[in-house]
DNA sequence: GCCATCCGTGCAAGCGTTTGCACAAGCAGG
DNA sequence: CCTGCTTGTGCAAACGCTTGCACGGATGGC
């Protein structure tokens, strides 16, 4: 292939001389204005085409006010669920026309240079996925009238938010595993940091613990694999007699972890002991772990997250709006199950 | 916190007002033009500094033709690999000042309306990491000079490339396995799609083939663990006499995907049979693979990537190149190893 | 046949920045 | 005291697009 000419860019002004009439009349041609004849409609479209005619956004911003971009501070991207996240936050927001600023993507908080960004860029509004509570984008974004949506976190500010139920989700695995005649139930949780964590620890000591039945340990698993690997390494080094007989992660990831590490100190899972999860990310359904697991809606999550967000765009004066969405259990193997009905 | 009262963004309008000058000065004076007096520097900067002012990239871009954007195409970031170098480009990109306008990140081709944005944006150039051959986003670029880069790929039209040295890594690996005293080997490979896996694979059947050695099987793997699942049981079921007594697989998510089957099917790894994979992603490391792989040097080729595009963009003529960097053997314990010397 | 409508189109301002050029003031050398 | 240089600052154009307003011409009602 030749180095085409490398002509400029086509622009309006292009347009409208080749067209013969005025940039305005190209402009209101191409975004289909009733005003403009059918016929010159069509001719100046055909004329675009065949130019490669695109407008510049930027200049579009410069007098719309709208760029449609989205800020997105994502957590650690090497965490599957985030991972899942992105593909389906991308996917949306294309559809809906809207372009996706990637400010973060990893462990820890976002940098304060980095959330400028957003202002630099005049986002029309920020998606925060970050479970990092202290997420400063959320403040510049605030402070200067960006709206801003949080998906799986609770919200802050003047933030709306879109997040999976999650003490319900912590409920009804404490319900199944109790059914499945568990009495002593270790959880392992993230720390304090993430009130997803403490929302799913919540639900399931609250519907675990009663008669005969108690949460005997609790682990801080990190939100890494190593985290919950040493949460199991605790568990199987218990004394067999006070050894919890099921184990509740507050994330798949963990859970994966943790099983590897019950397992390599020889104990058998779900004989020996169940573990069970939270999120149901597709590593966590391989054959090897068949982890059961809670289910977070996540296409759901991100859809009511870009409504919201674009409700705030339309109307900043929108009030904040929390949206819970159900998930869903997911039996595998790695829990023993209830007895058949 | 109250409703900070929305006061309309500082520019360099609302400054050059405050501080008593023209807003050509106050624009020198924030990028420390030294034809402006240090005195009215530092004042403009504190005034700047209160005001909160954040310079609006948008209309900078207008006048300047930079945007400061640099187009992302992301191959599936649900494959562990894509997600490190994910996380790897977003720091490194920010470390530049430069931010990332993230277009597809995902399985299959980039759709024509997204890759269209990277006009409309006026990226200033275009990281291209997915592995599908026919990136659309590509020649787009290529057509309207935006200067791109392949990250981990072949180059192509008139872009520059920084890569891993695929096929030496895979001699590298046909050596090692060799020096361990296997005969008969299995590579998962990733069904042509990829130029990386048919470098790996021709690297791998070079080195490995030879006296008393062959490649005695080929599966494709299709760069997912199931594909590699489905590989390894088909492994697993050849007859014993010639089943391989060693996998290569192109990447480390198919391997994982083998390994697990070949268990499933009550082989040993590596005692009855070794397995190896390429990339050295985290999961590989954890106990219950411990892949012997080949780590690529991720950082490294990011950075290399973001010099050669950065350099593109300073200068649009500089002449195509391509970066091959040497990646390293990690030995695990998925593989048998060499006699102690 | 005249005025009121309506339709199709163009003019021009504005969005926030950058930057080439001009201009004013200060100063040194002649 | 004038010329010529330096230094500090401002003017205004340009980037590509949107949009309120105005204007010319056709149409319709009376």
């Amino acid at each position: 292939m030749e180095d085409a000419p490398h002509r400029p860019r086509p622009t309006l002004s292009s347009l409208s001389a080749a067209a013969g009439v005025s940039i305005s009349t190209v402009s209101r041609a191409l975004k289909g204005d009733a005003r403009i004849s059918a016929r010159l409609r069509a001719s100046i479209a055909a004329l675009a085409q065949e130019a490669g005619y695109q407008p510049d956004i930027l200049a579009r911003a410069m007098s719309s006010g709208r760029t449609g971009l989205l800020g997105l501070v994502l957590g650690p991207a090497t965490n599957p669920f985030y991972a899942a996240l992105l593909e389906e936050v991308v996917q949306q927001a294309a559809a809906r026309a809207m372009r996706l600023l990637i400010l973060h993507a990893g462990p820890g908080p976002i940098e304060d240079r980095t959330a400028e960004a957003l202002l630099q860029y005049r986002v029309d509004g920020c998606l925060v996925t970050s479970a990092d509570m202290s997420s400063r984008a959320a403040e510049v974004c605030a402070r200067s009238g960006v709206p801003v949506v949080m998906i799986n976190r609770v919200p802050r500010l003047h933030a709306s938010a879109a997040s999976c139920d999650n003490e319900e989700g912590g409920r009804e695995m404490a319900r199944f595993l109790r059914a499945g005649g568990h009495r002593r139930a270790a959880v392992i949780h993230t720390g304090g940091a993430s009130s997803n964590g403490l929302d799913r620890e919540r639900g399931f000591t609250e519907a675990f613990a009663g008669r005969k039945a108690e949460v005997a340990a609790r682990f801080d698993g990190r939100s890494t694999y190593e985290g919950g690997w040493a949460a199991g390494e605790a568990i199987a080094a218990m004394p067999q007699k006070r050894r919890p007989d099921c184990v509740f992660a507050v994330s798949d990831i963990i859970a994966m972890g943790a099983m590897d590490a019950l397992r390599a100190a020889g104990l058998r899972v779900p004989k020996d002991i169940s573990v069970t999860g939270f999120d149901s990310i597709p590593d966590a359904a391989r054959p090897p772990y068949a982890i059961t697991s809670y289910e977070q809606p996540v296409a759901a999550m991100v859809a009511r997250g870009l409504d919201l967000l674009a409700a705030r765009i339309a109307r900043p004066d929108t009030p904040d709006e929390a949206v819970l969405l159900r998930g869903r259990l997911v039996i595998r193997r790695s829990a023993r199950l209830p007895p058949a009905p």
